[in-house]
DNA sequence: ACAGCTTTGTGAAAGCGTGCACAAGCGTCA
DNA sequence: TGACGCTTGTGCACGCTTTCACAAAGCTGT
């Protein structure tokens, strides 16, 4: 017991899963399920039960051998470690189609990303309520981020705004960004930057399905040996 | 030469990479700009050029020594392997919140994949229209796939019911499911499915942004040396 | 107290993705 | 025609991620 002060650096790919697990080990808490084991956790997530056990052992050791884990003190462990035990207030830059939606959604707030401020340039947005908040002008960016506390900026503009965004967020002190822009945004050293295409995805899947197409051509010609699908456990 | 029919099996990795390239592509196209080698694409998306070409490489050798890739062509190529030569009409389960944020955002339609329909199970929200499309009955799904040669799901219900509308979407002949709802659905093997889930992005920055502060804690303590960003290019 | 069953935590191996470095190839210019 | 400069395409090595396999550890029942 050389305290808690584990020398823990998580491997980006762990991170990426853990609010998976938040999220299946919630309904398994919602269902009354008080103790679950990595093979049923695994089973839930569709994923490898081994990497289930190295993800969480990230976290410390909270399991108990012959048992399993015990359901909500990992959630609370989980929420932990991502910094989910308050919640983080977001600003969104762009009050158009998408910066609409985003807001009018309220999936933000309901899981701890309540929306603190939208901004846009466009005169003839600003004042309009979207989702309960009112647009504001980018100026106030600034004082919007330090009056709430804000270190999370979500990028909901065109894509040829969508540095011009980028820049006018960290210049107000935001160090977290989730791009939704169909662009490639830059930002200095020490900001986390993440990008999340709606159409991006669906491409990936346009992809899938082409292949499909092109299999079932090349069938007429030759049975097809191996084909892996991406489905989970069926 | 022995023909076009290549034996590429692309990389996941790069397939999901090929959409940015395009992207970034379309736009030095309408830059009229006609050529451009690795180096400049990889700069424009922040990557590495080495990246870019091998990637590039799984469609064929496509750029000419010593001068790069024409633009053009390139775009065509991308488009070709991605099943972007024509557009992939969806349709979306839930028209509750999430589902009206996404087709009402006009995305999907520009980008190739335009809304074919919208289907909910609540008698209230039928018949009503969100984005120019009428919302019908789940029941209907099968027809509205038939009808429009819908391959493409998308789930947009709340995360109980997504498994419901996964099992709805395999029943009518989807092959391909889109989930945004916040849970983890299976299908048959054979079916791809992608799962989006806007909090779980902000929940990794959440993580970044709980170590930023945990990192401004230990340097009153000790000097931290070593700090990865996850920035691009500044 | 101990045997037997269950499940965790983790070393080690295999697999996959990334980036370097360079030969091969193309265009240009004398 | 030949030499030179530029850029692609790719072999190879490295590092990260996943998976296997098993010892360590806890619980239960006798």
């Amino acid at each position: 017991m050389a305290g808690q002060r584990t020398r823990r650096r998580i491997p980006e790919a762990t991170v990426a899963r853990l609010p998976v697990y938040l999220q299946l080990l919630s309904d398994q808490f919602d269902a009354e399920v008080t103790n679950i084991s990595s093979e049923q956790l695994a089973a839930l997530g569709g994923v490898n039960a081994a990497k289930v056990r190295k993800d969480l052992s990230y976290l410390g050791s909270y399991g108990t051998r012959g048992v399993g884990y015990d359901v909500e003190f990992l959630i609370f462990q989980i929420k932990r470690e991502l910094g989910l035990t308050h919640d983080w207030h977001v600003v969104i830059v762009g009050a158009g189609n998408l910066g609409q939606a985003l807001s009018g959604y309220g999936g933000f707030g309901e899981r701890g990303f309540p929306v603190g401020g939208i901004v846009d340039v466009s005169p003839d947005k600003i004042g309009r309520a979207i989702g309960g908040v009112r647009v504001r002008h980018v100026d106030e960016l600034a004082q919007i981020v330090q009056s709430r506390d804000i270190s999370i900026g979500v990028i909901a503009t065109p894509g040829p705004a969508a540095q011009e965004a980028a820049d006018s967020l960290v210049a107000a002190g935001i160090t977290s960004i989730l791009n939704f822009a169909p662009a490639i945004i830059s930002a200095p050293h020490g900001i986390s930057v993440r990008k999340v295409d709606l159409a991006v995805e669906l491409q990936i899947l346009s992809y899938h399905e082409q292949r499909r197409v092109n299999a079932r051509k090349a069938t007429t010609l030759k049975a097809v040996p191996g084909q892996r699908g991406r489905g989970a456990s069926a």
